[in-house]
DNA sequence: AGTTGATTTATTGTATACAAAGTGCTACGA
DNA sequence: TCGTAGCACTTTGTATACAATAAATCAACT
């Protein structure tokens, strides 16, 4: 795995903390490669503001309650927007991918609890690879890009662990909404779905995150 | 000015043609600067989607029919966003940004046209400080984020070149009405009004690119 | 003791050398 | 003539040395 992979994913994990300063020796040292791919790296991680510039180096970037809402709210217009855009550009196997999760999340949730951090893992990893299938079937290039840009944040990452049983189900239910709207070609429909299925996920984090503090 | 801005500043205003392959050397000659900067730029650059990967090296990347309207879409989409969260949360100051930008879009037009390009780059300035005005006003980071990249395209910079003088006066029509929806507090009105504005950029274009292949 | 200036230290910016890997060309054989 | 192996060349990837600059420390002076 590259540098920038591998520090992109310390960063969203959490493995570097919100506010941590990054220097390119240290970076060096602890990946045992030179300074000039770690360069690159930065770079690109800052243009995708995962890392905020110093007037010195980096720090990884920090958010408050007010850029989640905001990071949210995008997602909600950009998802949605991708869901309506499904239910009139999809292709039939489009509509297999968005099953298949759906099928696997069910499965995952109807398995008794072996492995808490584990299941929570993988019931992420299914959530993640719907809304790609959603966005894929956009067929719409430009449109993945930014949603892809404005999901890949710590935040997002972190708030699966909040889930309780009855959210994880409210969450397949409306996937299973948004995919049979997509079906039937019915973009508002979809997309009211995929609105509403975001800004649950915004309260719920915002709650969370007002609790912790 | 850094090498990042300078070979941007090329590739928007056309000196390197959509298709261009670019070499890390050539441009290192051409800005009289070693590889390392170069390798940077080109980074930021990628993840910009300004210049397209290759197996071996990176061209000007160029965008077809359909990514034109994806991308106008989603201007129109962002920027509606954005008029509509500027309505509610825009301060005096904004106001102001606004009003002087159309204030000025109007004297320029008034004014008997003296150099048809150099007339055309300060329109097409203005046009982009209301759009930035419009933005800002938003006081949305991540929104502004999106938008700007979204916007720094060559083609939409080229398309200023394509406006007669009635489709410049419809231009600052709609800005003004957008402007005086941002005041008035009237979400929805700016939201239409700007989207209206940007599909019209959008058709002018698409009919412009038909007509020159 | 506090403030300012100078010296040291930490860190990034740039250039360059060399390694690695892909691309294309040439010559040879079928 | 076509295909392919091998070689040369082009171009990117990585490491490293050194320059530039910002930060921190320390000292001297008030």
């Amino acid at each position: 795995m590259e540098a920038y992979e591998r520090i992109k994913k310390s960063i969203i994990e959490g493995a570097y903390a919100p506010g941590t300063r990054l220097t390119e020796e240290n970076l060096a040292k602890e990946l045992q490669i030179s300074r000039t791919p770690i360069r690159e790296a930065i770079k690109r991680l800052e243009t995708e503001r995962l890392i905020s510039p110093l007037k010195r180096g980096v720090i990884v970037s920090e958010f408050n309650t007010e850029d989640i809402r905001q990071i949210y709210n995008l997602r909600a217009l950009l998802e949605g927007y991708a869901a309506a855009e499904a239910a009139v550009n999809r292709s039939d196997e489009d509509i297999e991918a968005m099953e298949r999760c759906n099928e696997q999340f069910k499965d995952l949730l109807e398995t008794p609890t072996y492995e808490r951090t584990e299941r929570l893992n993988e019931i992420m990893e299914l959530n993640n690879q719907f809304h790609s299938a959603v966005y894929n079937a956009s067929h719409n290039e430009h449109l993945r890009f930014h949603i892809s840009s404005v999901t890949v944040l710590p935040l997002v990452f972190r708030s699966f662990y909040w889930y309780n049983e009855y959210q994880l189900k409210k969450s397949l239910e409306l996937h299973q909404t948004i995919s049979v709207a997509i079906q039937a070609n019915e973009p508002d429909r979809a997309k009211t779905a995929m609105q509403e299925h975001i800004y649950q996920g915004r309260d719920h984090v915002l709650k969370n995150i007002d609790h912790e503090s």
